[in-house]
DNA sequence: TAAATCAATCGTAAAATTGCAATATTGTAA
DNA sequence: TTACAATATTGCAATTTTACGATTGATTTA
């Protein structure tokens, strides 16, 4: 099918799912690893940093600004790429309860 | 495509990604959410809690151990699954430097 | 205005994901 | 052994993802 049930479960499994899904490709943990580095962010330099072609990085970019994780500013012919830093503490929280409601006790 | 270039990519920026993308789905999220409320490990009752069929759990329950996640122990007829402790808290410490890379700063 | 540059979008192909019915497998109990 | 229960696996259809060439759109500069 290919197609998610979403309306069988919780707005929080459904928003943290989509967040994750945005992080899940080795493209885009590389691209927001590039645009920290950078910190002045970065936009066109990723197509040479990254062995990908500029169709496909402007793609991967577009589904991060999607997911709100990221923000492009126009800078004349230029699009300048930056974290978007609420939507990042909140992922960033989010994941740290998720994580931490396991605490290691031996089952099976 | 939908084939990931995995050569361009660092070692690292895979490992990320495949274990963001094992987690990447609400149903998984769910899941792993039931097995750590429920601490002693579930097997089919997922299936009752969840409104999944059992080839579609069984499915996911199968992703995450691929990912190393979660472990399954065959209790007579049943399947009784729990976190992997290792995998959960190393997968915590990855997300939590990536996470923590990114310090505020204004850019764009 | 024309040429050049950067980035977004479109169209397309290949492959992966999601979901489930049907079936197979494994272990328990009669 | 046979029947039953719990899971896993198989096969399939619909959908989504990944990647890229080609094109379009916007902006700067000559």
């Amino acid at each position: 099918m290919g197609l998610t049930k979403t309306e069988i479960f919780t707005e929080e499994q459904n928003r943290l799912a989509t967040m994750l899904k945005a992080l899940a490709h080795p493209a885009r943990i590389a691209i927001l690893q590039q645009i920290i580095k950078a910190n002045a962010c970065i936009c066109g330099q990723l197509v040479d940093e990254l062995g990908l072609a500029q169709a496909t990085i402007s793609q991967h970019l577009k589904e991060l600004k999607n997911a709100g994780i990221i923000q492009g500013t126009i800078e004349g012919v230029t699009v300048c790429y930056c974290i978007e830093p609420k939507a990042w503490k909140l992922l960033q929280k989010d994941l740290s309860i998720f994580f931490k409601s396991f605490d290691v006790k031996n089952c099976c």
